[in-house]
DNA sequence: CCCAATCGCGTTACAATATATCATCGGAGC
DNA sequence: GCTCCGATGATATATTGTAACGCGATTGGG
């Protein structure tokens, strides 16, 4: 079973940590980099960098580039501060960047919601069948495409 | 450990099998059809549509549209006739397409090789994981990125 | 036989996602 | 001040994926 010790962040305290996390790393925190890292925490599912790079140009008040986004959410994703849903194309910010877990995304394919899990066990078995196979260095990407209790209620 | 007693399909067989599959189904089994299947088969790695639209339009000495070829492969997935590899948004064909897996790609970062596991208790595992969390109908996605032997062996 | 309905596919256009390239800007250290 | 370098801007382009609409072949009913 998943059990967590840390502190689940949230607001000033996720973006303190996830702060703290990338300095640490001896990469800058600059005004850019918290914009983007603010606007990808205020969604609660999934974002597109495209959908970012729109939220982050709303709230900056200027036009903040794709491109720039790209770069911003691989560096993030490099320092565990997002991840990235690859079934959807998607990024998600990270609410424990201070520790490692490779995680498991349930995706609700009627409302977009996506619930983040882990299961150290499991992830340990795939990393498992992986190492048998000859495979080194392994990234899992273990996601489930299917419908959130909530919307199984109200669609039938 | 997955234990396969099925047959795996090689060339004629395989393509006899798809289309043995897709009748049953109720589909056709076009040329068209055909000629995407060939194409997609022959690669003996993940093929983008795009790839896969080339190989064929080659094969056939016409041009067949990228657009055409997303609609077949849909269908093909479908129908379990070949799998989407969501990390590398591309497909494969599935070379025991009468046998229903929850399938586990790994797939090498640096050749892009990519191999297919079975592992019906794993696959379970995660199937229950999304059930407690009260998704239903799950669709599992498992792909493990990392490097194959080989090019570990090569590249140090 | 003809009509209508359906299905597979073509064609075009377009949307969404991702990367490449080069210019510029501004701070850190000398 | 000057230089170097990392961060960002700007622009272009590549790649992946959908939408909309029409044509032609097939099929089943009249």
């Amino acid at each position: 079973m998943a059990r967590h010790d840390h502190r689940l962040h949230e607001g000033e305290a996720l973006r303190d940590a996830a702060r703290e996390r990338l300095t640490d790393q001896g990469e800058q925190w600059t005004g850019m980099r918290a914009a983007v890292f603010d606007a990808l925490a205020s969604f609660d599912k999934p974002a597109s960098a495209y959908d970012v790079a729109e939220a982050a140009s709303k709230a900056e008040g200027r036009r903040i580039a794709a491109n720039s986004v790209y770069r911003i959410l691989d560096l993030f994703v490099g320092a565990n501060l997002a991840r990235r849903v690859e079934s959807a194309n998607a990024y998600v910010a990270n609410k424990h960047p201070e520790c490692l877990h490779d995680c498991i995304f349930l995706i609700c394919d009627s409302c977009g919601q996506t619930v983040h899990v882990d299961d150290d066990a499991l992830s340990a078995s795939i990393r498992k069948a992986a190492a048998e196979a000859g495979f080194s260095a392994p990234r899992p990407v273990i996601e489930v495409r299917g419908t959130c209790g909530e919307c199984e209620r109200s669609a039938g």
